[in-house]
DNA sequence: TGATATTATATTGCATACAATAATGGAATT
DNA sequence: AATTCCATTATTGTATGCAATATAATATCA
C-alpha cells in the first residue's frame, strides 16, 4: 500500500516550514542569513514552490524578512523590535498566567514539571538549553486551550531566539530555570497576582540581560569570561 | 519608461491578499465561502500561483481554512474561537490603552476624533459603519508604534469581522461609537485604568451581543425584533 | 590606478504543464 | 426508487520554464 515516503504531517510545504523555523531557531540559520529558493530546495529535495511557499509563511511569523527581487534572509530585528516584541509577550503571558493560575490539572503540573527537570538536566548544554526554554513557555500557552493566544505566543517565543541571538548576552543562561519552578509553584497555588508579577519579573530580566547591554557592555562581557576562567 | 499597470505597492502577489482580505472583511465572501484558485485568479487576472501565495497569507492571519487536497475557504471560526479571540483581544488592547493614555499628541487626538466624527456619520450605513469601527482600534495601536502589537490586532480585529458575521445579532451597532469618544477622553486625560475599564466593557460588550446568546437566545432575538415592531 | 560602464551570471517573479486527488454524474444493480 | 460502482470532470499539489531584476565580474576610460 506505498506509504508515503518521509511527510511527518500536513504537506510536504509544512515541512519545508518546519525545518527551516527550527533551523532558524537553534541558530544554525542565524539572523541575516541569506535564503536562496532553489539551494535550499536542493538540499531539502523539493521545488522552489515549496520553499516559496514555506518562506511567505515564515515571513508571516516575523522570522524571515522577504526584500523583493533581493531574496529572503533571516530576520534581523531591531533593538527597537526586541523592546516590543517582550511588551507584547508580556501582554499575552499574563494572560496565559491568569487563565492558569489555580486551573493547573494534576497531569498538566506533572507534564511542566517534568519539562523544568529536564531544562534543569540540560542546563549545560547550551542550544538545548535555550530551546527548552522556550519550550516551556509555549507549554504553559498550549495548555490555556486559548488558540489565538497559543499561536501568538509561539511566534513571539520564537522570535525572541531571533531577539537573543543577536543582542543576548553569550553565556547568559537566558531564563533562569529557578524562576520556572517558582513560576509553576505559584501557579499550582492559585497566587494569581503573585504568578503575573514573576512572569513580568522573568521576562524584564530577559529583556534587560539581553536588550539594555549598552554603555559598559564590553566590560560586563570581559568580566563574565574572567570569572569563567579564573581570574580578576 | 512604462511605469507599473497598477500595482499599489509591494509585488502583485499582496495585491491579491489586500483584494481578497478586503472582500473578506466587507463580508462580500462570507465565512464559509469557497476560493478556488483558477477562478480567482481569472477574476483578477493572475496565475494560481500568485493567488495560492496570498491564500496562504490568509491562512496564516486566520482568514481562511486550507484543507489539504480540498482547496480553501473562507475561515468560520467556532463560537470557541471566538471567545479566545475576543479574550485575547481584550489583553492586547489593554496594552494599547496603557500604552497611549496620557501620551497622545494634539495630532493623534485630532486623528481619532475626526475617525470617530466618520463613524457617527456613517451609522446609518451599515457596511461602512462594521469596518470603521474595526479601524478606529487599529488605528489605535498604529498609534503605540509597536509592531507586534499592531500586526496582531490588525489580525484579531480582520478575524473578529468574521465572528460577527457569523454569531453577531443582526442589527447590533456591533461597536457603540459614544464608547469610542468616552474611550478617547479617558485617553486624553491620562485616567490609565478607567481608559482599560472602558475598553474591557467595551469589548465585553460586543463579545456578549454577539456571542453570548445561549440558552435563552430564542428569546432574546424574538425580543429585539418584537421591540422593533412595536410588539410585546 | 580608480571609477564607471558593460557584459555575464545568478536569482527572483510569475505562468504554465502535468500528475495526483477529490467532486460529480450516470449507469447498472438490487 | 435507492444505492453502489465506475467514468468523467474539476481542482489541487508540485515541478519546471521563461522573462525580469539584481549581483558579480570584467573590461573601458579618465
Amino acid at each position: 500500500m506505498a506509504k508515503k515516503v518521509s511527510d511527518a504531517g500536513g504537506g510536504r510545504s509544512q515541512a519545508v516550514h518546519r525545518a527551516l523555523k527550527r533551523a532558524i531557531i537553534d541558530q544554525a540559520l542565524p539572523p541575516g542569513a541569506k535564503l536562496p529558493e532553489d539551494s535550499i530546495g536542493e538540499r531539502l529535495g523539493v521545488s522552489r514552490t515549496l520553499v516559496r511557499e514555506a518562506l511567505v509563511r515564515l515571513s508571516q511569523e516575523g522570522l524571515v524578512e522577504l526584500r523583493p527581487n533581493k531574496g529572503a534572509a533571516v530576520a534581523r530585528p531591531s533593538l527597537e523590535e526586541g523592546r516590543d516584541l517582550f511588551l507584547t509577550r508580556m501582554a499575552l503571558e499574563r494572560l496565559v498566567v491568569e487563565t492558569l493560575s489555580g486551573n493547573l490539572t494534576r497531569e498538566q503540573i506533572d507534564t511542566l514539571s517534568a519539562h523544568i527537570a529536564g531544562e534543569e538536566a540540560a542546563r549545560t548544554e547550551h542550544a538545548a538549553s535555550i530551546r527548552l526554554a522556550g519550550e516551556f513557555h509555549t507549554l504553559l500557552a498550549q495548555m490555556t486551550n486559548n488558540a489565538s493566544l497559543i499561536r501568538y505566543v509561539n511566534e513571539l517565543v520564537a522570535r525572541s531566539s531571533l531577539i537573543l541571538a543577536l543582542y543576548g548576552r553569550p553565556h547568559s543562561s537566558e531564563c533562569a530555570v529557578s524562576e520556572h519552578r517558582d513560576l509553576l509553584d505559584k501557579l499550582i497555588a492559585g497566587k494569581t497576582e503573585e504568578a503575573a508579577a514573576l512572569m513580568a519579573h522573568h521576562l524584564d530580566s530577559i529583556t534587560a540581560r539581553a536588550l539594555l547591554p549598552t554603555e559598559n557592555s564590553i566590560k560586563d562581557v570581559l568580566a563574565t569570561y574572567a570569572l569563567a576562567e579564573g581570574l580578576a
